[in-house]
RNA sequence: GCUGCUGUAGCUCAGUGGUAGAGCACUCCCUUGGUAAGGGAGAGGUCGAAGGUUCAAGCCCUUUCAGCAGCACCA
């Protein structure tokens, strides 16, 4: 955020024009401020201001204005007020944290998606008790109303100011600062903070809808190599009815942790011998089997052919794919030796000469099966997918549920192409993920194109061609996107699709990647229509990128009530009286026939407690069974959330339950 | 991997140096009950692991493993 714009010092008299929001322009001396400007509109105006934005540039509402420009009036309900008030959030609690800790030195405090962070330097952690008393401090200082002032100084005199504290991080933050910029500090009655602004007129404005949450370590400058401050992050809003709601939209997300759920509903569980792996029960295992069944229709249909490659290869097929040089330090590498069965001595007998490795992604020995036999330009595109397992060596910090973990199933393709086919294949693959997606129930999402990263191979050439031919494909669709510099994969650029959940949170999921490099690494060619052999090119691409995520995404997207045809369970049969069960039993036998996920419940309890039961567990479809059903060949059914029962004979209901059952087409 | 926090019954958790607890789940018995928890009884724990302090450790100390949050990594 920058400062009011200013003009050189001989400028300071005569008049400038301002335009307002509303297209009306007036004219005010040199050096007015934006709340005299906002006061000539308002007074009340002027004092709800909590800045200005000139020229789409927020400053102080007190900040002098030198030069013409289109002026708005930020007050709290201006779409950029958050972040200032966040950012003035981070600085009171700055200043209450160098009350009550007068050791700890202050480094970089910003606002955040939802909310504000500020980095501190303390030989001691603060604990989560220690929240509580900064949160009383900062109402205090809030209390207190005190302006803030901003003040320009001279580069050395701020270093001088700062070293003299023992605020060395601040140091090394103003040598950082380029030379031409001027150094800015905000005061607050005693206490001040190296700071870009702008700030509110005073700690008073800044509103008490906050809330500290949480302590976590975090590197100085984002480096691994540099020194772990202590981070404490805060929440901040408008008013106390937004940080309510934002609080509730926590415990949501809470509630619909897959791992929470997953547990609750028998799907799956992680143990430690298998860090990152999963186990997954028979309930977990029959939404997968639904959800892979569904995509390899979506796939044949789209024209892919299905393969499946060795999970251990040779480390010389790792060096020739160039994995073994970019990736090696995410592979789990297993020497090639037969292992010692001694009860006593080394694992194994002899030094490994030979290294195999876990496939950590499918692509090279896609290629292999391309490069069998010869391939011809009328066998192009030819699109191999692949429910393909990888194991990719992930550090212990970063596994998380089914959301991070070692190994998991990418529904990945690798698809041949010549150049000129490369529009149309990622134009199919936009459009088969927009409708698996809708399939799935998720209808938001943004796409990013992700350039070329520092550590890469081949020729910048080839990046050229490779990040214009996505863009090219992207215009061509009509779809918005947006670019991540630095962000795509070692051998290629991509597109990423980053979808939205129902509370609101971004997933990184499918992915269409392209590659000139590969084939020419491991030396993939066809036959053209002219004779000559030519180089295919490769796109690799996922949906849903792993299917142990998106099962994870899923539950959380749904709570646990997944749509009918990927329920773990789709029935439950339950009955009121022994005399039902032979009945009942013979219902689940007709649903079972039919390929529906039915469960049989005979237990010695009453039928409000079986429901309760059910419910609880998520459970869609209820068949509640009595006398008076088996009697009348009737079956009554109960659907999940909804109030009223249907009362159908028994072909009708398999009718209706087969029809609300069925996968989408 | 780094920083912090946590680890007690299948699950959720209580237990601040002196004989391990609750609710739910589980097993058995009674009950055959018509739409979100019927009643009774029982079984279940090397208190994450190893070492130490102490007359005495779930509790204090050290080491270690794992989980959680964040960072870094990754997509």
């Amino acid at each position: 955020m920058l400062q009011c714009e200013q003009k050189s010092p001989d400028q300071i008299s005569g008049e400038i024009i301002i335009s307002f929001p509303d297209g009306a322009q007036r004219q005010f001396n040199r050096g007015v401020t934006g709340f005299d400007i906002a006061q000539t509109i308002s007074p009340s105006l002027a004092k709800r201001a909590i800045a200005v934005k000139l020229n789409g540039h927020l400053c102080d509402v007190m900040a002098p204005i030198w030069c013409d420009g289109t002026i708005e009036i930020v007050d709290r309900d201006h779409q950029d007020a958050l972040g200032i008030i966040r950012h003035d959030t981070a600085h009171i609690m700055a200043e209450a944290v160098q009350m009550l800790y007068p050791q700890t030195q202050v480094t970089i405090g910003p606002a955040i998606e939802n909310g504000f962070y500020y980095d501190f330097y303390r030989e001691t952690p603060f604990s989560t008790d220690d929240l509580k008393q900064i949160e009383d401090k900062m109402r205090e200082i809030m209390a207190r109303d005190e302006k803030f002032v901003r003040e320009e100084w001279e580069r050395a005199d701020a270093v001088q100011f700062f070293r003299d504290k023992g605020e060395l991080f601040k140091v090394e933050l103003i040598e950082s600062i380029p030379g031409d910029e001027k150094i800015s500090i905000y005061r607050q009655g005693n206490w001040l903070d190296l700071c870009r602004g702008p700030h509110v007129p005073s700690t008073g404005k800044v509103g008490t809808a906050f809330k500290l949450m949480n302590v976590a370590g975090a590197y100085w400058r984002g480096d691994s190599n540099r020194p772990m401050l202590q981070r404490i992050y805060g929440t901040a809003w408008r008013t106390q009815k937004d940080l309510d709601s934002y609080l509730h939209m926590l415990e949501e997300a809470e509630r619909r942790d897959h791992r929470k759920l997953g547990k609750e509903m028998g799907l799956f569980h992680l143990q430690d011998e298998a860090q990152g792996s999963v186990f997954w029960h028979p309930k977990g295992w029959a939404i997968w089997i639904a959800l892979e069944t569904y995509l390899r229709k979506r796939l044949r249909d789209a024209g892919y052919q299905e393969v499946k490659t060795p999970q251990l290869m040779d480390s010389r097929f790792w060096e020739a794919s160039g994995h073994w040089g970019k990736y090696r330090e995410n592979m789990f590498v297993v020497p090639d030796v037969v292992p010692n069965t001694d009860e006593v001595g080394k694992i194994f007998k002899e030094d490994p000469k030979k290294f195999l490795a876990l496939k950590p992604m499918n692509c090279p020995a896609h290629v292999q099966i391309f490069k069998q036999g010869i391939k011809s330009y009328r066998d192009l595109p030819l699109r191999l997918a692949e429910f393909g397992c990888c194991h990719r060596n992930e550090a212990h910090g970063a596994l998380h549920g089914l959301l991070r973990v070692r190994q998991f199933t990418q529904d990945d393709a690798h698809i041949f192409c010549r150049e000129d086919q490369i529009m149309d294949e990622c134009v199919k693959f936009c459009e088969l993920t927009k409708s698996i997606y809708s399939d799935l129930g998720f209808e938001n999402y943004v796409i990013k194109l992700e350039t070329r990263p520092e550590k890469r191979i081949g020729s910048d050439e080839l990046w050229d061609k490779a990040e214009a031919g996505l863009e090219q494909a992207l215009q061509k669709l009509g779809m918005n996107y947006t670019i991540s510099p630095g962000d795509g994969a070692f051998y290629g650029p991509k597109l990423a699709f980053i979808i939205r959940d129902a509370i609101g949170r971004e997933w990184g999921c499918g992915t269409i990647q392209l590659d000139f490099n590969l084939p020419e690494r491991l030396d993939a060619l066809y036959t053209a229509e002219d004779g000559s052999r030519q180089r295919p090119v490769m796109l690799h691409r996922a949906v849903l990128g792993s299917i142990e995520r998106w099962i994870g995404i899923m539950i959380e997207h749904y709570a646990g009530k997944l749509p009918l045809w990927l329920a773990p369970v789709q029935v439950v049969v339950a009955t009121i009286t022994d005399a039902a069960n032979e009945y009942a039993q013979s219902i689940v036998q007709d649903l079972k026939s039919r390929g529906i996920r039915a469960e049989l419940d005979l237990r010695n309890e009453k039928i409000g407690y079986k429901i309760r039961e059910h419910s609880v567990a998520k459970t869609p479809i209820l068949a509640i069974i009595g006398q008076k059903e088996a009697e009348n060949d009737q079956i009554v059914l109960r659907y999940l959330s909804q109030e009223d029962q249907l009362t159908l004979s028994r072909a009708d209901a398999l009718a209706r339950i087969s029809a609300d059952t069925k996968m989408p087409e």
